[in-house]
DNA sequence: CTACATTGTTAGATCAGTCTAACAAAATTG
DNA sequence: CAATTTTGTTAGACTGATCTAACAATGTAG
């Protein structure tokens, strides 16, 4: 059974692994916040314990088995997310913490229950794909509302991006998912937004904004 | 901050120094699981860090830093186990191994909510009390059903012994917190107990079991 | 292609938490 | 009280997870 570190750098070599499949040491070692004599002790072990592929010098690859054990733990931390939203009244930019925590239970039952009292919820509440009980993960292809056209009515369905200061900023701008998002004009120059929304009649939404809400053309 | 492992020893000393206070080295490690020497060298760690005083050769004492930090770990995990079969479905039986390791989340916010969510209850499912924030914990006295006489109406409110095996014995014969019991009479040379309760007429208790039951008077 | 920068590895250390073997102190018991 | 048993300590080792310093391989850019 993985130890909790393990169980982090599964995930963030699963969270790495999107598109390329093939995971640097530094990478590694830069989302884990630990350095790269670490990273190249550690990836012997996951290694031996059968859940990645290394050679010296070579990125390194998850095995299936790997991928399974990895989307296991993310779906642990996204059922805890979306039970601390929908059944215990936190906000969603409170939750990150906790789960980060809590996807080290090892209770199957504990997670299954939680599934059970949400009627088995397929995102969590950044609008991310929760796995299922197999590891299996279900791509949602969404558009950047930077790839949107003016006057497109587009519904916001996920975050590229899900730190507490970003959750904040769309907090103070009454931005949830499922807000409808009516765009009113693209400007040129630096790529900002105009939108209308719920009783927002005119919000200007930054490139560095607009690039990180994923939205579903309504 | 203490680590899993320091808040489990505190639970341990904590729960050992009932009426003695001082607790042994070897009582702590058959309590810990582990060999003395390990012991020795952690009570050794929770001396540096004010949870205890130690000395060599000498029992060990909680120090009140000490005592109220661990009243606070118990808190943690009696109200998880509470949460769990109130507001989760589990079985009293069930909960004891998932709180074992929710106990160690750092996230004040988490239990505050639990608390909230009940409706602070005062005592956990096995009847345990639950410490408040402040680590006080308020004891209560209950009788042992091998000290009631024969005739007396007794409430079922506490267990001195919460083992999965024993709780699933007592889901066996229906009894729960809050059973009301008779006590039909008592068996002289086994100090067996026959009582009657809810649809039982007559079931009869040995004494091993009735020295695990604690009761309330009626 | 050579030089330099980047990336990765090795060696060796540290810290937490554990163990066993050997020994020492304290408690018990005849 | 002396012998024996029980309890506790020390020494030394190990594992997991981490670090820094030194070095080696790979990649890049003139
Ligand atoms: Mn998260
Ligand atoms: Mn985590
Ligand atoms: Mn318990
Ligand atoms: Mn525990």
């Amino acid at each position: 059974m993985a130890s909790q570190t393990e169980e982090n750098y599964l995930k963030s070599l699963f969270n790495l692994a999107n598109e390329k499949d093939e995971v640097n040491i530094s990478e590694l070692a830069s989302q884990m916040q630990v350095s790269m004599p670490t990273v190249n002790s550690m990836v012997k072990t996951l290694q031996k314990n059968g859940w990645l592929i290394y050679e010296k010098y070579k990125p390194v690859t998850l095995t299936p088995a790997g991928k399974k054990d990895a989307a296991l733990v993310i779906r642990k931390h996204r059922l805890t997310e979306m039970f601390l939203v929908n059944k215990m009244g936190f906000g969603w930019e409170e939750v990150h913490e906790i789960a980060e925590q809590v996807e080290h239970i090892h209770a199957p039952k504990f997670f299954e229950r939680m599934d059970e009292m949400m009627g088995f919820p397929t995102i969590d509440p950044h609008g991310s794909p929760i796995p299922d009980k197999l590891g299996r993960i279900q791509e949602i292809n969404y558009l950047s509302l930077t790839e949107c056209k003016a006057g497109q009515l587009v519904k916001l369905a996920g975050l590229t991006n899900s730190s507490t200061e970003f959750l904040e900023f769309l907090n103070g701008r009454n931005l949830s998912l499922g807000t409808e998002l009516r765009i009113l004009s693209k400007e040129a120059y630096d790529h900002s937004i105009v939108v209308s929304y719920s009783n927002h009649t005119s919000e200007t939404l930054s490139e560095k904004v607009c690039e990180k809400l994923l939205v579903k053309v309504m």
